[in-house]
DNA sequence: CCGATTTCCGCACAG
DNA sequence: CGGAAATCGG
């Protein structure tokens, strides 16, 4: 049972407005999540059946704790309840309507972004484009872009307006034929293909509005253009939408996700009742004036300031570090000093901008031996042996996956390389049947060598046995463990007794455990109704559930292990105690990020999600020099460091005086004189607070400061926006009206101009 | 066709 | 610097 006392006013009157519009700004740790499932809830109470609501999130492990949440206020009150993420509801909607658009059985499958990036390659050969100048992932990039703004092949082609954009127009139509052409949807087709069934047939669009009286998503400035639309066409009719998110944490905007949908949602709904979550439950009062004095900063906001009735807590500490190392280093120690006064390691987070910076830190975690998890770097279900079984399973499920097929036909190496693959596709193609089926007609394809020929017919006897014993196996785990028997696979990894087979080993056997849970569900809930967590026994159901559902590596809370991970992805978490490293102009923000002021502030609000994560205590860190792609980069500090107040701020610097002095005004003196090297000969320069994100880069004959004007012999006049390498080997990334070049010094004849802000 | 060597290039990332 | 892809040589 739920009780509207443990709520706070606003939040009851979330929780109370039942008819028409409601959009709820829930600011950092206000209880969104509570709000979100109490409204669920009462919603039940109120004589609402669970099958018309419909609530949306944007990542499974949200939808599961609201599901969570939600059965343990209403128990099995709700049963028929859509909870889901955008993409697993649209595949439920597809798998039903999908027939209705030309091309498509409802039996598709869904392609990840490896496999789009497979397809896109051959699409880009296809259509004779250099891979220079249109780069598989940038392509990758704007189709998938057009796609979030429902942009089909007809429409980009149409609003095309230069040659590149007319030759990606070409190469989208053909990646969308190859799609079709497997029974292939992508990530991004699940959102737009949902709305194209939508708006082409209103009857079936009827339906879903019926059903669905009540509709909440979450995380709503995270939404793109076709889920917005999505959201609309659903909720048009009745208007009982209720969004909940915050402006100040929308950090997606690189992937489509589009603020506006949020800020203009009056206007959209000017009916529309807002409600304002201001009171947060988790940090002190320090780290959120932190952290609203940082977001103030930004224009683009709806105005809003948290507050706490928690304790005012202890200052932020900022700890200035000679390098990567130093840091690291430091907030070993910190963690060790914490864990010794009895905190528990997964009171820990450490945080950083980008995955690269994890490196260091695991390092120095490792040799100190401190318990620690990494949630970064390439997923649990992108490794290559996990990859490779998974092709079985799914050329298994769908003999026309060519996708698939190319991969696994020479894993294990059988002797049959890119040649003998090209021929058996092309055979495939003329024939017009699914590439699986071909090979058993290896004797028909021409051109083959009788090795591979016979090679061919060994993996055709091998699929053929491996399809009959999944067709009548209904155990994944049993169908995983065969192809590992049968392939070899699993004999070749124990034969190598390198340590990455031995950790790939480790992963099939986690890639089982998964599997073998995933059967257990399966089988106690084959009598649950259609909508209920649509589950699908056997081995397409499996398929789908990993395509939707790629967070094995979850974080999990109750291990006690330090957490590191990007500041992306701790969105939604929190931690007693957070570190933050690497505060530096030019990895926070990242250097792409300076030209832009829109882009600037969706770092800083990247800044407030990290902030806001900590209950207790914050600990920032800049390291004055940083290795970083080989580089040694000289960073100043970043401009976030000095948007916090200083009276918010400790500062520790091992060089300094004695610790627990205040911090002061930006000390650019005392910076310039401890990163200089000895030798090396630093101008004395004059700089506001203001004027930040200058390295400083050591050279003999002259330097180059960020903000500089300069005058190129053949580019002309630019400005300086990033310095990195040393000595003689400076390179200098220089805007010259717009265009971002790399210039190395060394080659190249530069004049410095005056600047004009010389204060 | 395979393994070794060189070259290339770099954010963030859920589904 | 380090991983992935391209290229080389057997």
């Amino acid at each position: 049972m739920y009780r509207l006392e443990d709520l706070n006013l606003v939040q009851q009157e979330a929780v109370r407005h039942k008819d028409g519009p409601l959009l709820i700004l829930a600011g950092a740790g206000s209880g969104k999540t509570r709000v979100l499932t109490y409204r669920i809830a009462h919603l039940i109470a109120q004589g609402i059946e669970p099958w018309e609501i419909l609530a949306i999130t944007f990542t499974n492990k949200a939808a599961q704790e609201m599901r969570e949440r939600v059965g343990f206020l209403v128990g099995s009150e709700g049963r028929g309840l859509w909870i889901s993420t955008f993409h697993s509801a649209c595949v439920r909607i597809l798998r039903r309507e999908i027939d209705n658009l030309p091309g498509y059985t409802r039996d598709f499958v869904i392609y990840d972004s490896s496999d789009q990036q497979t397809i896109i390659k051959t699409c880009l050969k296809e259509c004779n484009l250099d891979e220079k100048k249109f780069q598989v992932r940038a392509v990758g990039a704007v189709i998938s872009d057009a796609k979030n703004k429902l942009l089909d092949c007809d429409n980009f082609e149409q609003q095309a307006a230069d040659y590149f954009q007319r030759q990606i127009a070409k190469v989208y139509r053909a990646y969308q034929k190859r799609l079709k052409n497997s029974n292939a949807l992508d990530f991004d087709d699940l959102i737009m293909l949902a709305v194209l069934v939508f708006r082409q047939n209103p009857e079936i669009l009827g339906r879903y509005q019926k059903r669905f009286h009540y509709i909440l998503i979450d995380e709503y400035q995270d939404t793109n253009y076709a889920q917005y639309s999505l959201v609309k066409l659903l909720a048009s009719q009745y208007r009982n939408l209720c969004v909940v998110g915050d402006d100040d944490q929308s950090v997606y905007g690189w992937r489509g996700a589009d603020v506006k949908n949020i800020l203009d949602f009056e206007r959209d709904y000017p009916e529309a009742k807002v409600l304002k979550l201001e009171q947060n439950y988790r940090s002190t009062q320090t780290i959120l004036e932190a952290a609203n004095c940082v977001v103030s900063n930004n224009e683009k906001r709806k105005e809003k300031l948290l507050w706490t009735k928690n304790p005012k807590g202890q200052p932020l500490v900022f700890y200035v570090a000679d390098d990567e190392r130093d840091e690291a280093k430091y907030v070993t120690e910190r963690i060790q000093f914490l864990h010794n006064s009895g905190r528990p390691y997964n009171d820990f987070a450490v945080l950083y901008r980008t995955n690269a910076q994890s490196r260091v830190l695991e390092e120095r975690l490792m040799k100190e031996g401190i318990p620690y998890r990494i949630f970064s770097g390439h997923k649990f279900y992108e490794r290559m042996e996990i990859k490779d079984v998974l092709a079985y399973l799914r050329l298994l499920s769908n003999p026309a996956d060519k996708v698939n097929f190319a991969r696994i036909l020479n894993v294990p190496k059988r002797g049959l390389g890119g040649t003998s693959l090209a021929r058996v596709m092309e055979y495939a193609e003329e024939q017009n049947m699914p590439v699986l089926e071909v090979v058993s007609e290896a004797d028909y394809i021409p051109d083959l060598r009788p090795k591979a020929r016979k090679s061919v017919l060994a993996f055709a006897l091998l699929m053929q046995g491996l399809k009959e014993f999944a067709d009548k196996e209904m155990s994944v785990t049993t169908i995983v463990e065969e192809i590992l028997d049968r392939t070899g696979y699993r004999n070749l990894l124990i034969a190598d007794d390198s340590p990455e087979s031995q950790a790939r080993l480790e992963n099939l056997a986690e890639f089982l455990s998964v599997a073998s849970e995933y059967d257990l569900k399966a089988q106690s809930r084959q009598d649950e109704d259609e909508f209920g967590m649509g589950f699908i026994p056997g081995l397409s159901g499996f398929l789908e559930h990993v395509a939707l559902v790629a967070e094995t590596d979850q974080i999990d809370q109750q291990e006690a292990a330090v957490v590191l991970m990007t500041m992306h992805s701790v969105k939604g978490l929190e931690f007693p105690v957070v570190f933050i490293v690497g505060m530096e102009e030019g990895i926070f923000p990242g250097t792409r990020s300076q030209l832009e002021p829109e882009l600037i502030e969706e770092e800083r609000r990247l800044c407030y999600v990290a902030l806001t994560r900590a209950r207790e205590k914050v600990y920032l860190c800049y390291a004055g020099q940083r290795m970083l792609y080989g580089r040694r980069q000289y960073n100043l500090r970043s401009r976030f460091l000095e948007e916090i107040p200083y009276n918010l701020l400790e500062e520790k610097d091992p060089s300094g005086e004695p610790p627990g002095r205040q911090y002061r005004k930006p000390k650019f003196m005392e910076l310039r004189s401890r990163v200089s090297a000895p030798g090396v000969h630093v101008s004395a320069f004059g700089s506001p607070a203001r004027k930040l994100g200058t390295p400083l880069v050591e050279n003999a004959q002259e330097e180059f400061l960020v903000g500089e004007k300069i005058l190129h012999d053949k580019f002309g006049q630019g400005i300086i926006m990033g310095v990195t390498g040393k000595g003689r080997q400076v390179v200098l990334t220089i805007n010259f009206q717009g265009q971002l070049k790399q210039i190395a010094t060394e080659y190249v004849n530069l004049t410095k101009l005056k600047t004009k802000e010389s204060d």
